[in-house]
DNA sequence: GTCTATATATAGATAGAC
DNA sequence: GTCTATCTATATATAGAC
């Protein structure tokens, strides 16, 4: 297929790539370096709950402007299948999950960063919204993963900077 | 695949079904059958606000009790697309929403829809919840998803019934 | 770097024997 | 209903020429 989408034999496909699986891991390369760029600034903010919000925003951006690629890659058995083999993938998503659970490792916290995940990356591939403006989905789904993300907090977070106001 | 998991040849399949297509139909079938007895009994419901909660209720019990299938039929490419083609499937989703959609064609509307349906169908295989018992797994997504049911009613329903109390 | 040619395995399917 | 045998197309390569 790939070979037929650039007009040159399998053989010289071939001859860049040494096998399927390095294909499909340069394909995957450039997403999965926006997601970690997503995930790092996260990171870096003060509190866990603006890290949440700056990780939401962000990926509600990547899903809305690579709709298909964050689809397939979170959604495509095969390719789930091929990330949780092939190493490199693992870490940026493990630390995504860490930035939306905080400290919560109980029922709540897994169900409710599953959810988040799932919503976001499934809805963008939805028919109901494939014809919709990306503006418009993207303001959308913002507003919508903002009623899922309170219920991340069960205990309301009384930590370092609780003084403040 | 098949015929190696059963035992026999794949003339020996062939001779019980013409095509792939025909063998996935009627994989398919049993899941589709327990997907449209949920969408009935929701439109039975005297009342839309009544008609969605069984219908989410009824999802999510479905989801958590074929976590795999229900993951595959909504999420994996290969079959969405074969689902798209193929009539049979379309109606029922079609019913589906528009139970959920209630009289809204606006983006709020379509865009909650599309969230709640991607959010109950992929959470249940999410890495996270993989682990997690199928009780506490519904409870949490049941929490979860009345959190995203309200935003799909922007004007809050003056209808037939809104003389009540 | 790209080509032709070839090799191997598998999916999807059909023909005809038992 | 299941078998053996065969067919066609495709994916995943490798070898060696230009």
């Amino acid at each position: 297929m790939i070979a037929d989408a650039i007009g040159v034999t399998k053989a010289a496909v071939y001859h860049q790539y040494n096998t399927k699986d390095e294909i499909v891991l340069a394909a995957a390369q450039a997403e999965l370096e926006r997601v970690d760029a997503v995930v790092r600034a996260a990171e870096a903010e003060p509190t866990r709950a603006q890290a949440r919000r700056t990780l939401v925003t962000g990926m509600v951006d990547l899903a809305v402007a690579h709709r298909r690629t964050v689809s397939t890659v979170l959604n495509d058995p095969v390719i789930v299948r091929f990330f949780a083999e092939h190493e490199s993938f693992r870490p940026v998503m493990d630390r995504m999950s860490r930035v939306l659970m905080g400290d919560g490792t109980g029922h709540e916290a897994r169900v409710s960063t599953a959810m988040l995940t799932a919503a976001i990356s499934g809805t963008v591939m939805h028919p109901l919204v494939v014809g919709l403006d990306d503006d418009v989905l993207r303001s959308q789904l913002q507003r919508l993963a903002e009623r899922i993300l309170p219920a991340m907090n069960t205990k309301p977070k009384q930590s370092h900077s609780a003084t403040r106001s």
